[in-house]
DNA sequence: ACCTGAACACCGTTCAAGT
DNA sequence: ACCTGAACACCGTTCAAGT
């Protein structure tokens, strides 16, 4: 302060990089990743087209703002209660943003560059430590917690994304279920053995079932 | 046969979903994802680009169709040995095939309807019911692995888009390493602090030891 | 049955021109 | 400094017209 101005929109209708991924959160949410559009986006902001270049310089990097904008959030209010519960806590968080914002999937997978993904990193990261995981088995159950998590966390968001908006998850899994008992049996025993399983399942606890069997691992090494 | 007409091609150029897909993945190959145009395409079969459409429906077909031919002739070869070898096998075939082709992570990161995705996870679940898990573990277990495995195959096909081709992993990582080496230390004291074994460690065997882990889960559950 | 290629309805991005 | 909106160089997809 003191020599650095602090500038405040005059206008409550001022563009601003803020107001614009405010803006494209609410298209992505209403309207799936297709409907965003420079020219859509610009319509609801009663401006031209080219205005939001000035604030933003790609695509990439407005939906990259918009992941970090949903992602940020939990990640703050997790805090440092029991480092095993704060990781469930993480992986839980970042579950029901994607659950509530699919397009954030589609963000995660597209690069470790991506601000949401470091937060990600280092949050588990930073558990992992805290829990005492010797020094030569950390950078592995680090990596195979990480993968796992985000690796759950796309694959949900494809599946939602796969389907119409609305559909819940447990429409969404009666259909996949479905489709998978109508497989070959001779190419597909499994699938359609597992199935039923499928269709009576609960995605977020057995999301969890898969951290605690990672956390299994780990404590075998240690 | 007998009823049924063999039609092969008479002309060795006559256009067929076979070869469409054939140069879609060359196309992939050479010069990345956003150079698969059907225009391209047309280009190099000497065709016109409304041509292509008698054969393939659609963009999405085509590339699932593509990711498919990537995934199918690792998963035939893996036969019939020790479950807990397959398994590896299984996972390596990916991770080598994504190596080649990352765009392939690009297609299994859209949905699990895709052919090449139903391949993977039937190729783990046959194995892990071949390994002796017991029923009320299996499912945990099956899916804890696949989106292990998916997850890691995804995200180093990402690693591997969002930088320049050519780059091969250990340089790739290199980069990571540095950016992450260079994080605000304060937000980030765990990245930096591994920056320095991401740079040393080699992916393949990493994801690997990821496999052992939830293999190791899975083994204190039976 | 299969192929052609112009046409349609879009994109992201740029940039001269305005205020 | 910030905004406008036409223009550019593309897309995927369709479809009348050809063979």
């Amino acid at each position: 302060m003191g020599a650095k101005i602090q500038r405040t929109d005059r206008r409550s209708d001022a563009l601003s990089k803020k107001r614009i991924v405010g803006v494209a959160i609410e298209i992505l949410d209403d309207a799936g990743e297709s409907a965003l559009t420079f020219r859509a986006l610009a319509g609801r902001m009663a401006t031209g087209s080219g205005a939001i270049y000035w604030h933003v310089s790609d695509k990439d990097e407005l939906l990259a703002a918009a992941a970090e904008e949903v992602v940020t959030p939990f990640m703050i209010k997790i805090g440092g209660g029991r480092p095993r519960e704060a990781i469930r806590l993480i992986a839980l968080g970042l579950f029901d943003a994607i659950d509530a914002h699919p397009w954030v999937g589609t963000q995660l997978s597209r690069g470790p560059g991506q601000p949401a993904m470091l937060r990600i990193f280092e949050g588990i990261g930073g558990r992992l430590l805290a829990l005492g995981v010797p020094e030569r088995a950390l950078f592995d159950s680090w990596s195979a917690l990480v993968n796992y998590i985000v690796g759950v966390a796309v694959q949900n968001a494809a599946n939602a994304r796969s389907h119409a908006r609305g559909t819940d998850r447990t429409a969404l899994l009666a259909t996949v279920a479905t489709q998978w008992s109508q497989l070959d049996p001779c190419e597909y025993p499994f699938l359609r053995q597992v199935a039923a399983q499928l269709r009576e399942h609960d995605d977020r606890e057995q999301f969890l079932a898969g951290i605690d069997l990672i956390l299994a691992g780990i404590g075998t090494v240690g």
